[in-house]
RNA sequence: CGGGGCGUAGCGCAGAUGGUUAGCGCGCUUGCCUUGGGAGCAAGAGGUCCCCGGUUCAAGUCCGGGCGCCCCGACCA
């Protein structure tokens, strides 16, 4: 491609509402431009990025007896009914308003009516099937450019088996695949164990690139490995305590007692025996929250605990109709119509003090086993950081990451609720056994930039440059450069190595070399007079700097050498 | 969905207390000139000042409403 007909837009000041480094060169360097909030427009430079990483998803994919399809976007809305998940994605979903359609926002129900209909038998199993395709979610607040956005490429894949074994085996299969397309898409990247979330399912690990605009935090271990979504993470903090006597239950005078920490200030005690009461609506139901001490809830946490559905903290005025007092003088004794669950952190602790149910009051001495009927202890906290690792004690380390890629097993959710069954050796009628696997393309590119770029620009690795090679004409008022340089274009395209040419004659050297740079193709071959009165054409290393020179003649050869091709 | 910010030329921005014909840099067009790190000179083109309504002799500027975009939080399959 010839850089004085081709289409890219390159722009000299950063555009001023990007904050991510990616998001900046992605629009400077003409590979995107917005059209709308969370919706961009791929340009050839872009696409050309997009295209290569879909091919490396393919080659994996297919590697591994993935075997592409292309579903429709436009989903009939009684497929969505039948899973429930049309009131589980909520605003999420975009809706047709002139058809009963959505457009998907995910495909396991595309998938489980195409095996419904057509796997019969366990010898039609095991399958795994993907697509690379437009997904649509009406994200609440789209942004960093990229990276969450209402219209994105997906490649989702769904592994259908018939057994748990077999599951297993697919998960397996797809977690191998998965670290070959990172690694050849030239990431720094990282596991960790995830929450399955709303997809439900056993068990999901999600693929990781730590990065401080990250919107995941991650739980790690330095020594053993242990690595979780704080959504998950556990650390071996100690739990409360039990003493030899539980004291007698006491009512205590707390004006103006509202935190935590003013209650441990004001009776000058620590934290570790104060109960945090927090009340939750759970499918429209008030449930009270024990958390020990300034120990903090994670909602995806209660939600597995509460066995899914619908949570959000209740209002202040209906805490107050319901208790009787204000948040901060809650508690667990004598709360009668609330379901009670606690932090295994308080597990058959006593000589607590929590929250009177009267503003002003709290109540010591609190004997978890004595004064409170607790429907279940679960792991409710955040973990946080230098706590000791639920492994091996070592101090935790918490960092924020973007999430590039999920697996998930299933198991039987969707192929129960929309009844894709098969026949197993016995006759008898299964359910199909699913997993589903994501990965978001636009995120291996932007964070491939954000690992690869400096102040100049964008720093390509070959896997998935747009183009290997750009190539320079400095000095183009000599007619022996522009001859030159346009023989070399040609030779690069016979030799079938991807090229960009500048061969614009009216631009000035510098321009070029910062365009050259900002673009961030691997190698770049500059033609200019200086050098060609000796026969001579410089290669620069994009990523080093590093800079040589070589005869005329041996540039292919020294090129594809570079590029060990 | 809560909080904050912004909306003026393709991009980045300036336009106190309302007051002529709305500016600056970059980019763009034409000409001259220039060619190793985003050159220079000259002449140009380019505007629904986000939209609707109001106040006023007069609104980019003040008031009301709406829309859009960004950031923080909540949410995130």
């Amino acid at each position: 491609m010839k850089l004085s007909w081709g289409f890219v837009p390159t722009l000299k000041e950063d555009p001023s509402d990007a904050i991510m480094p990616s998001h900046k060169l992605m629009i400077r360097a003409g590979l995107v431009r917005p059209l709308a909030a969370g919706i961009y427009s791929f340009l050839p430079l872009g696409w050309k990025v997009a295209k290569k990483v879909m091919q490396i998803i393919r080659e994996e994919m297919d590697a591994i007896g993935g075997q592409e399809f292309h579903l429709p976007a436009l989903n009939p809305i009684e497929l969505w009914e039948e899973t429930e998940r049309l009131r589980d994605f909520g605003d999420v979903i975009f809706r047709i308003k002139n058809r009963p359609l959505v457009l998907a926002p995910t495909h396991e129900e595309v998938i489980c009516h195409i095996a419904k209909h057509h796997i019969k038998s366990y010898k039609d199993l095991p399958q795994i099937w993907y697509q690379i395709q437009t997904k649509f979610r009406n994200e609440p607040r789209p942004r960093s450019g990229v990276i969450r956005g209402r219209q994105f490429i997906m490649k989702d894949s769904y592994s259908l088996d018939a057994s748990w074994e077999g599951l297993d085996k697919s998960y397996e299969l797809h977690k191998q695949a998965y670290i070959k397309i990172y690694t050849r898409c030239g990431l720094k990247f990282f596991m960790v164990g995830a929450s399955t979330g709303a997809m439900g399912g056993s068990a999901s690990e999600e693929f990781m690139v730590e990065s401080q605009y990250g919107e995941d935090t991650v739980v790690l271990c330095d020594k053993c490995g242990y690595a979780a979504n704080t959504e998950i993470a556990q650390s071996n903090v100690p739990p409360a305590k039990r003493y030899p006597e539980s004291q007698p239950l006491k009512e205590i005078y707390t004006p103006n007692v509202r935190t935590i920490n003013e209650l441990a200030q004001f009776l000058n005690v620590p934290t570790e025996i104060l109960a945090k009461s927090l009340v939750y609506k759970h499918n429209g139901q008030p449930v009270l929250i024990l958390m020990l001490g300034n120990d903090q809830l994670v909602e995806a946490k209660l939600l597995k605990a509460l066995g899914g559905g619908e949570i959000s903290p209740i209002e202040p005025e209906e805490l107050k109709n319901l208790t009787g007092a204000n948040a901060g003088s809650i508690g667990p004794v004598g709360l009668k119509n609330f379901k009670i669950i606690a932090d295994n952190r308080l597990k058959d602790a006593n000589n607590l003090i929590s929250g009177a149910n009267k503003d002003d009051y709290h109540i010591a001495n609190i004997d978890m086993l004595r004064d409170v009927k607790v429907d279940g202890y679960f792991d409710l906290r955040k973990v946080e950081e230098g706590e000791p690792c639920i492994n091996c004690g070592n101090p935790l380390r918490i960092i924020n990451a973007i999430e590039i890629g999920h697996i998930f097993k299933l198991g039987t959710k969707y192929s129960e609720a929309m009844k894709a069954t098969f026949l197993d050796e016995n006759g008898q009628e299964k359910p199909i056994i699913m997993g589903s696997y994501g990965i978001g393309v636009e995120r291996i590119i932007a964070c491939h930039i954000e690992q690869n770029h400096d102040e100049n620009g964008i720093i390509w690795d070959k896997s998935i440059a747009p183009y290997q090679v750009h190539l320079i004409s400095v000095n183009t008022e000599n007619p022996k450069v522009v001859e030159v340089s346009d023989k070399l274009y040609e030779k690069f395209n016979a030799e079938k190595i991807e090229v960009i040419y500048d061969d614009r004659l009216d631009v000035s050297p510098g321009f070029k070399f910062k365009d050259a740079d900002l673009l961030g193709m691997p190698l770049q071959v500059i033609v200019s007079e200086r050098n060609l009165k000796n026969n001579q054409i410089e290669i620069k290393v994009r990523k080093t700097g590093e800079r040589i020179l070589v005869n005329l003649e041996e540039v292919i050869t020294e090129v594809k050498k570079m590029l060990e091709i």
